[in-house]
DNA sequence: CCGTATCCGGGGGGATACTG
DNA sequence: CAGTATCCCCCCGGATACGG
């Protein structure tokens, strides 16, 4: 991708050259989401290697778009974030998305579904105001996974924020949210709803029932749920 | 590009597998500028092997981005048209443009000159409303370059529209301008303008006075011009 | 936890030539 | 003009293992 460029002195070539790096459209996605550390990063783009991703991350910081900030030194540890460059490219990732919700099919991208990633996404955006103001544990059973990834945590705090585990943190749980993980995966896209998939026995609520029948507003969903497909 | 996906179901992840494939974004500009046909198509892209335009091609029509239109059979004639869903994309590719002329660095891409692309692109933007309503022909002449590429012609015509030539047309020329092709490449892409370059003597018009006179606002520049650079 | 080093294979795509 | 066909190289990036 380096070297053999496009070559042209247009605007959008030049910006291609970055934007067509494999990966780094995705993994631009993550950094505007607000991760910005390494480990981080890898949750939200699993399928990249270590490697690969140390890469791109100097090849953004090379081209202004990404800060490496010094957090800790010995052992050394980093934070990436933004530069201006780089939140004024959340605008284009933002449209590639909308494009995107818009018009891919989405029945081949629900097969391509993860629940460590689903996770990952839906605790980000947990919309904290909602729940109420104590600690909340849900724990989510995907019934269609083995016995490994089906179980994950939610704990909502009110002074921590959400927080995530694969394994059981031994709290409370207040609800338990069973289904499959495309129904939850396609809820989170905007293409389901809580209340439909329910009505359908496709999603089962068990536990306190402020917080089952709010799930569908505490649950924040993907950022790019609001927009419309177009041809079915 | 194609089997080891990035298998995401996020939005973004779903448009990057199409927007990633090297060429396709640079592509997708000049169809969105217009041009249908594959030898224009080329002309935008120069570049890029036929090969693998047709290829793209074959990939965008796949997607539902492009539609393939039968002008003439035998021999078989086609027209390459965005579908709604590449109109749609339209939006995408200028969010790219806008951020490439603000944040990515000029002085290297105007390096990159090349004088088809650039007259191919100023014929499509001539301000044809703005010229005498008659035939006009202007001769640019690139100083800095070898005799077989220095010379182009820019004929506008009330009823055909602008045309170009790298050739002498033989009509009677309205307007010389001579200069460097970096000069001309910076003033089409906004970053420097006719009357600087002209008292700074990189740029020279003999000819119509008229014509001379209102270059800026007959010549329309590229479509991000208007975006500022932010760094210096 | 936070990355780096190394290896290796597949295929993307550049170059060139050719045809209807 | 509108593409196909072919060859072949190179380099991207996936996997794995390892250091700080």
């Amino acid at each position: 991708m380096s070297q053999p460029s496009y070559n042209q002195f247009c605007p959008v070539a030049m910006a291609a050259e970055i934007l067509g790096a494999r990966w780094t459209i995705v993994l631009l996605r993550e950094l505007c989401a607000g991760s910005t550390r390494f480990n981080d990063l890898r949750r939200g783009v699993p399928r990249m290697s270590p490697a690969l991703l140390s890469k791109r991350l100097k090849e953004l910081e090379d081209q202004g778009i990404v800060e490496r900030r010094l957090v800790r030194r010995s052992p050394e540890l980093y934070d990436y974030v933004l530069t201006e460059a780089g939140r004024d490219l959340g605008e284009v990732i933002m449209s590639i998305g909308i494009w995107g919700q818009r018009w891919v099919q989405s029945a081949p991208s629900l097969e391509n579904t993860d629940p460590a990633l689903l996770m990952w996404d839906m605790r980000r955006n947990i919309r904290t105001g909602i729940l109420p103001a104590r600690r909340v544990t849900v724990q989510f059973i995907y019934g269609d996974l083995g016995p490994a990834c089906a179980n994950w945590w939610l704990i909502h705090a009110p002074e921590t924020g959400a927080d995530l585990c694969s394994v059981d943190p031994g709290f409370d749980v207040d609800l338990f949210v069973r289904c499959d993980l495309k129904t939850m995966t396609a809820i989170w896209m905007g293409l389901d709803t809580v209340s439909r998939a329910q009505h359908e026995d496709r999603l089962m609520l068990v536990g306190d029932r402020d917080v089952a029948g709010a799930m569908q507003d505490w649950l924040g969903l993907s950022p790019f749920a609001a927009y419309d497909k177009h041809a079915p």
